[in-house]
DNA sequence: GTAACTGCAAACGCTTTGCACTCCC
DNA sequence: GGGAGTGCAAAGCGTTTGCAGTTAC
């Protein structure tokens, strides 16, 4: 999603466009580690001296809602956010909690198979795998 | 699990049992709506009126320690304890967020099958499907 | 007897809220 | 110009922590 698009995007959807709301959309979206609130501000305070964690926070709940993103609860006590709405995996080191997305036709393949036995209108999904990553054997 | 296999669990594993923690984890692992550390406490006041909510969350962490519970976080603020450490899928209304368990032979298909390609070594899953329940439609 | 456990209350830390000020449109 | 958005600070609230008293073994 290039500039021009979140700018229409936000347009479309009646919000105002405003340079945080910019660049906390352009940062998350870029995003594949799913960052956290803390994490986004202290990236972002730099260009942007005055933006507040309070922006943040109601900017993603913005973004959750117009369904951008989705918020990912961990076992910490932060929340995680996720640009990628669509059907994927969350490797997660269960020791230094690093998390990498992973993506086959199997997983769409057998993913379809569960829908169709539960006749149930999906709204959304997270998968969860847990493993020890390289760096922490 | 019957009362006295967690028992011989706790002393096995070099625990005391007292009458507290066993309450509460006869009440967790009976337990298949995920319940959070207040409706447990809520629930064992009646017949331990002094039991605390510190000593509730310092058992389910002991209890997730040993591998009996996992805690799964929502984008609510409070964690959840769900003793289904096998093979699941969570079932979550995005509304009500009623949760329930759904198993079938499918489901195992899907796991496995995404285990082998990615070759790693799982240690434990989480799989929310959001849907929309009877009750909120 | 003693080390582990409990209960209480205070501390913690992430998130939310309220409100005056600002800035899109 | 007006209403939505921002920034700040305070409040909220689930969870953790410290410690004195208690209990299992």
């Amino acid at each position: 999603m290039d500039t021009q698009s979140i700018i229409d995007f936000f347009r479309e959807k009646g919000h105002k466009v405003t340079s945080q709301r910019l660049a906390i959309c352009k940062f998350i979206l870029s995003r594949k580690d799913h960052p956290t609130a803390e994490q986004i501000y202290q990236k972002l305070r730099g260009e942007y001296p005055t933006i507040s964690l309070g922006t943040i926070y109601k900017t993603l709940h913005l973004l959750e809602e117009l369904g951008l993103i989705q918020e990912l609860g961990f076992n910490e006590r932060r929340v995680r956010y996720d640009p990628d709405m669509k059907l994927h995996i969350n490797k997660v080191c269960s020791k230094c909690g690093k998390i990498t997305d992973y993506k086959t036709e199997n997983v769409e393949k057998f993913w379809s198979a569960i829908i169709s036995d539960l006749k149930i209108k999906p709204k959304g999904q997270r998968i969860d795998l847990y493993y020890e990553c390289d760096d922490c054997k």
